[in-house]
DNA sequence: CTGCAACCTCAACTAAAGTTAAGGTCAATA
DNA sequence: TATTGACCTTAACTTTAGTTGAGGTTGCAG
């Protein structure tokens, strides 16, 4: 049915990428909004992306599983090489940046998962003095009282 | 300076209780919209708390650390008895639902992880067959094509 | 040549989790 | 008593990551 044509030289439309990617339209133009993607345009003025556009797409879901925001993302593919097409290697490399990145935020849940087991042990009462409300002493150490538990507020 | 006075029997400020919790009013105040905590009200209209209100932003906070969404935190805080202040028990039993969310966010980063580095070793270059572009076959095992990468999408 | 699916733009809407502002009250203190 | 500082409410605004809709082309099939 949507055999994709091989003659097709000009790149691949908008829906191949939707399909073969697993985004929706919408959310690729969103992208090539925000600089993630590009494109370029057909006689027709239709979107014509290079296959690279796939890779490209496969690793912002990737980076957003990790739990990295698209801003960061951007950031992130900003160092691609532009012109020459990103080799193997240069995709190695974003990988890596993401790689440490999950190790990082695996290594925080794996770390609030064993102040966690201990604060079930203790049934979490003397909350003050527990690891989970005062999570490392992000401003403690300096002996005040129970203040600013839980890490900087989100959304500063 | 901000000694707290103990003959305050009425309960806990929102002040206190921010600043102990570290959270901001104006988050309190959202919560208390959302129906995650409850207060009385003084005599002037001013919110009181009970004490175990911290150990519900405690629980809040770390749940949200794990990454479930408010809605969810407070279906699980809907099950704590109400009336009744909450147990030890009570809070162990809602601990270990968190637990498991976390453990199973770690158990779904760690596989991301594995997949990742094999990505890493093979440059990622043949995408489509990649488990990271096709990971664990959420639609796939039905012999199709390339279709429907990287899970569901978000915000259906 | 007509019809229909796929495409285009632009603007507005959604959801989550709060924050910020405006305008007014309460309470401890100088 | 007057003045702060902490509190109150309501409404609007913020950010992230898109989706939805309206109104208008394009391009392939019959």
């Amino acid at each position: 049915m949507t055999e994709i044509p091989r003659w097709n030289q000009a790149g691949l439309t908008v829906g191949e990428v939707a399909a073969r990617s697993g985004v929706a339209v919408s959310a690729m133009h969103f992208y090539e909004r925000q600089g993630l993607i590009t494109s370029r345009r057909s006689p027709g003025n239709q979107r014509r992306y290079r296959r690279e556009t796939l890779r490209r797409i496969a690793m912002i879901r990737i980076a957003q599983r990790v739990g990295i925001p698209l801003a960061q993302v951007r950031q992130a593919l900003d160092t691609l090489p532009q012109g020459r097409t990103p080799t193997r290697s240069d995709w190695q490399q974003l990988s890596e940046t993401w790689r440490a990145e999950l190790d990082e935020r695996i290594r925080a849940l794996e770390q609030l998962r064993d102040d966690f087991s201990d604060c079930i042990g203790c049934g979490c009462l003397s909350l003050n003095r527990c690891a989970l409300a005062n999570p490392h002493d992000i401003e403690g150490t300096r002996g005040r009282g129970p203040v600013r538990l839980l890490g900087p507020k989100p959304h500063s």
